[in-house]
RNA sequence: GCAGGGGUGGCCCAGCUUGGUCAAAGGCGCUAGGUUGAGGUCCUAGUCUCGUAGGAGUCCGUGAGUUCAAAUCUCACCCCCUGCACCA
């Protein structure tokens, strides 16, 4: 379809007003929302899948009778638009071309480097195209999330949820470069020009007191392994540094130091030369017993807290390392101190092979490759690995107090007590150097006073485990996946401060509401939009009083508001309400559909829960891998930009391979071939549908045949689109009715009546996925827009059993003689040029029923009891002897064949009926058929005996 | 490691919840015939193996099990993908 074609009638349908929601009190209504996207660049094809979902379900339903309600907004909080912005600032080449290529004038390009223009620029671009693909979004609830509007919006909702105790304040550790604020430190890179796949390791710092009162600070990813220390080490010629907090004097290396400061405060102190302490000593924590101070050269000052505990028991690091040790030194450590062993569960070949050996775990995992010496550090390391995770796996202390306690248990216990009550740590630090943007080191640093939403809060968790169970997923299996989210599910910051685009917090000046938690309730705030952007509410209308009532039904609402519009807005709200599905890519499933499921779950009444996620797939490349909007156009369009998909394919063949080539959860790599076939096959049934228009008369048998199977279908379409099912829908009205129209012509069916009924009934079915199609194909009957009319109803086509079974009867035959044929095509010879039918006499038919009842009854078939049976049917005493020979041949057919096959009442009339068809499918002289029982049928080898009820016999040559 | 998803005929991809009607839909590719000046489009048929009659054999990652019957249910194993935190 061209592209002014399409134009056309996304015109006709802006011009009947078709997208604007209205409400009907009493009329059903369907109101889902796709997650809206972030303004992170210009879109590519493969970006509005989600949208071809909830336009085809929105058509569905309004066709179907019910209000419809599909908001558009755009997500513009956060950095994406801000990246964007300064990537237009800095010239960058591949967005300047974009630009150009969409026609935008300089004038306007120069504004866009400021971010909140761009994120508006690219909301508007992203309206434009939603449009070009027929998307029938309301545009009177546009909105974007840095409206003055949708501010004050989320300023109730935080109001709301402060009220309720969801808001809660603390200090957390987070990613920041010290001029540039917070960053996210994520593989995109998106902040970040080095680093993004560091990870953050999390040590605990653990206190060991010297006699002087100075503490020397170590830093352990095992602190459970504290009771088995017996010395510290520090890197020899190295440099300590006092960290004064509180009270508190530390001791550690400047590294570490700097980071302590970062993430717990105070300040540093005078600097100590490391082989100062040498030979001195330090108290345990916990342990309580007392170890000397070495060093060692396995010590990197640079990692953690360059003060390293020793465990020689189940550290292979410091069994090596004092093993180097002159024996003297090490004969006065002591001997290592063993506190764990392993549990009862066997263990794989590779954890067996750590077991074997003599002496400590350490001293075993060293054996195990190779006893490598101190220079050997990938060794060391292997071993190290190897036992930690074995440890981890399957170690219990063995020390009093925690006897038999798993390692897993033991540590978090463990952390938490050192950190409770002996001046213990968190240490954070990133696996490798992560530099921002503007080239600064960033830090992990601790952010006091931090708001977070408190989503570990148990009351709350189980008010969204009952919303997750009354929620209906698509595909089913997300539902226990989010059970299992919402479990994960901890406290999450809520603000931000940096140049982040978003609602200012309303508790503390200079923060920004976080970017996800000022999109968990947006749905209902489109309802609202759309008398804010009819101009009868003003921004400062929007107060907490006012969205209390409104959304809550509390209170008397806003006093400057009339009485009448707030009751009006309330029951606008309870109309659309509740949401009945969201629509998101898979991105969105441990992030935004849970908190938006959390959110609901305080702020909306019972009724009003949302009812329902669908969760769809990607869009990907050819090597499978996400595209995001920036990659697409670096890549030089392996995934073509909107536009130029819209002009080579068009909306309908784009928005058909969206529905048609994969299910809706799977990823799907895009492929230009199978959009043309998606192309093709709208052309073909938009022949199909206007061929069937026409003034001829099929055989009535044939036409009854057609509308039945028409009711059946139509049926089967009410039923895929009623449940969602939206690529059985596809494959019915794009694959499956072109078959059947095929095969009514096939049968000699010419267009007429029927075909006309079939034709129009499914004009209107292809228009909730290929709307502008159904307008092309209906257009001539002048009977106005598709997209406004009524589907039609299974019971408005006639029923027909009869001839549904003669024409199922008469493809088995069909099929049968096809096999056969299909055998003899090798041989040397001539095609056959006559068939004759032979139709099972009636007491086979029978007799097959008896069959199939001992069957059903578990039993096999006994001939016996079928003769004994005969008796009382002395109608069919004649057959007494055909009868065991009979049952014996097709009882393995029976048994595996489940019911009957399609029989017609009557076989002869039926297949007479028939041979003309078979003769031309066949390039037959002669079909005939005959009654098995006939006196004298021509049958020269006997085949007629072969015939079955439903699987006639037949003989060619 | 934890959690989730997946491995189907040359390729892509349905089916698996509710076992039989599944040698397994659809698309692509390929083959033959028709249409066509040729090619493409389009139409028809075919596309695991064997088979002088509608049949048989084998097949849905591997192995085992349940069952009259398994692509579908159970168990174990192998391989691939995604996420693991404040990032949209």
């Amino acid at each position: 379809m061209s592209g002014a074609r399409d134009a056309h009638w996304q015109a006709a349908w802006a011009a009947a007003d078709l997208a604007r929601a209205r409400s009907v009190p009493g009329r059903r209504k369907f109101f889902a929302v796709v997650a809206y996207p972030g303004t992170s660049g210009f879109l590519h094809v493969g970006h509005l899948r989600g949208y071809a979902y909830a336009d085809a379900l929105h058509r569905y339903h309004r066709m179907n009778g019910a209000q419809v309600f599909l908001p558009f907004g755009i997500h513009a909080s956060g950095l994406p638009a801000v990246t964007w912005a300064q990537k237009v600032r800095e010239g960058d080449p591949t967005i300047l071309a974009q630009l150009a290529d969409h026609g935008v004038p300089p004038e306007t390009i120069a504004g866009l480097g400021e971010p909140e223009a761009a994120a508006r620029f690219l909301g508007h671009e992203y309206q434009r195209v939603l449009g070009r693909l027929g998307i029938l979004f309301d545009p009177a609830s546009y909105v974007t999330t840095i409206d003055d509007d949708y501010r004050a919006f989320i300023r109730w909702q935080f109001t709301a949820l402060r009220e309720i105790g969801a808001l809660v304040q603390g200090s957390y550790l987070t990613a920041v470069c010290p001029v540039c604020g917070p960053v996210a430190v994520d593989p995109s890179e998106t902040d970040l020009s080095a680093g993004g796949d560091a990870e953050t390791i999390r040590f605990t710092a653990v206190p060991f007191p010297l006699d002087d009162g100075r503490i020397l600070l170590a830093a352990t990813l095992r602190p459970e392994t504290v009771f088995g220390v017996t010395n510290l080490w520090l890197a020899p010629g190295g440099r300590l540094v006092a960290w004064h907090l509180g009270e508190r004097t530390y001791l550690l290396a400047p590294d570490g130091a700097e980071r302590m400061v970062e993430q717990h405060g105070g300040h540093l102190g005078h600097e100590v030369a490391a082989a100062d302490l040498l030979g001195r000593t330090v108290r345990v924590p916990l342990a309580e017993h007392v170890v000397p101070i070495r060093a060692s050269p396995l010590v990197d000052p640079a990692l953690g807290t360059g003060v390293v505990m020793s465990v020689p028991a189940h550290a292979p690091a410091d069994a090596a390392a004092l093993r180097s040790l002159p024996a003297h030194e090490r004969e006065a450590l002591g001997a290592p101190r063993v506190i764990l062993g392993l549990g009862p569960e066997a263990l794989s070949a590779t954890e067996e092979a750590l077991t074997r050996g003599d002496g400590t775990p350490a001293e075993r995992a060293l054996g195990a490759v190779g006893d490598p010496g101190l220079e050997d550090r990938a060794a060391l390391d292997e071993a190290t690995e190897r036992l930690y995770r074995l440890e981890l796996l399957h170690g219990r202390l063995q020390v009093p107090g925690f006897e038999g306690v798993p390692v897993r248990e033991a540590r978090e216990t463990i952390a938490a007590d050192l950190r409770a009550r002996h001046g213990g740590f968190e240490l954070q630090e990133f696996s490798k150097p992560v530099v921002c943007r503007n080239g600064h080191r960033v830090v992990i640093r601790r952010v006091p006073n931090q708001w977070f939403l408190h989503y570990a809060d148990p009351a709350w968790k189980a008010a969204t485990h009952r919303r997750v169970d009354r929620l209906a997923t698509f595909p089913p299996e997300y539902r226990s996946e989010l059970h299992a989210i919402v479990d994960w599910f901890a406290d999450r910051p809520c603000t931000r401060r940096g140049r982040w685009l978003g609602t200012p917090f309303p508790f503390e000046p200079g923060w920004v509401v976080e970017p996800i938690a000022d999109s968990t309730f947006y749905m209902a705030y489109f309802v609202v939009r759309r008398f804010v952007r009819d101009g009868r509410l003003r921004t400062e209308d929007l107060t907490p009083a006012f969205f209390d009532r409104v959304f809550r039904g509390n209170g008397p609402g806003e006093p400057r508001v009339a009485d009448a519009l707030q009751a009006e807005i309330r029951r606008e709200f309870q109309y659309w309400y509740p949401l009945d599905l969201n629509i998101g890519g898979k991105e969105h499933k441990r992030v935004h559909f849970p908190v938006f499921l959390f959110t609901h779950a305080v702020l909306a009444e019972e009724a009003l829960q949302p009812a329902g996620i669908l969760v769809h797939g990607w869009i990907t490349g050819p090597s499978g891998e996400k595209l995001s909007k920036k990659e697409t156009a670096a890549k030089g369009g392996r995934i073509p930009p909107i536009d130029d998909g819209l002009e080579r394919w068009g909306a309908d063949a784009l928005r058909l391979y969206y529905l048609l080539a994969v299910s809706p959860a799977q990823d799907l790599e895009f492929d230009p071939a199978a959009v043309d076939a998606a192309a093709d096959r709208i052309a073909d049934v938009a022949r199909l549908a206007r061929e069937a228009i026409g003034g001829g008369d099929g055989p009535p048998e044939l036409d009854a045949w057609l509308l039945a199977r028409t009711r059946e279908w139509v049926d089967r379409a009410h039923r895929a689109f009623a449940t969602n099912d939206l690529r059985r829908a596809a494959e019915l009205l794009y694959v499956e009715v072109p078959a059947l129209l095929r095969r009514y012509y096939a049968r000699g069916g010419v267009p007429g009546a029927a075909t006309e009924r079939l034709a129009r009934a499914w004009t209107r079915f292809l228009a909730p996925i290929t709307p502008h199609t159904a307008e092309e194909i209906a257009a001539p009957w002048g009977e106005g827009l598709v997209a406004a009319a009524a589907l039609p109803t299974a019971e408005a086509f006639p029923a027909s059993p009869e001839a549904e079974a003669r024409e199922a009867y008469l493809e088995g035959v069909e099929a049968d003689l096809r096999a056969v044929l299909r055998a003899g095509e090798g041989r040397a010879a001539a095609a056959p040029t006559r068939v004759f039918f032979y139709v099972a006499a009636p007491w086979k038919k029978v007799v097959e029923g008896w069959a199939r009842e001992q069957i059903a009854r578990g039993e096999g078939i006994g001939i016996r009891e079928a003769m004994a049976r005969l008796g009382s049917h002395p109608e069919l005493a004649a057959h007494r002897g055909e009868l065991p020979r009979y049952l014996e041949r097709v009882a393995g057919a029976l048994r595996t064949e489940g019911g009957p096959g399609p029989a017609p009442s009557d076989e002869v009339d039926a297949l007479r009926a028939g041979a003309g068809y078979l003769a031309r499918r066949f390039a037959l002289t002669e079909v005939a058929v005959h009654p098995e029982a006939e006196a004298e049928p021509f049958d020269p080898k006997g085949r007629r005996e072969r015939a079955r009820p439903g699987r006639p016999a037949f003989y060619f040559f």
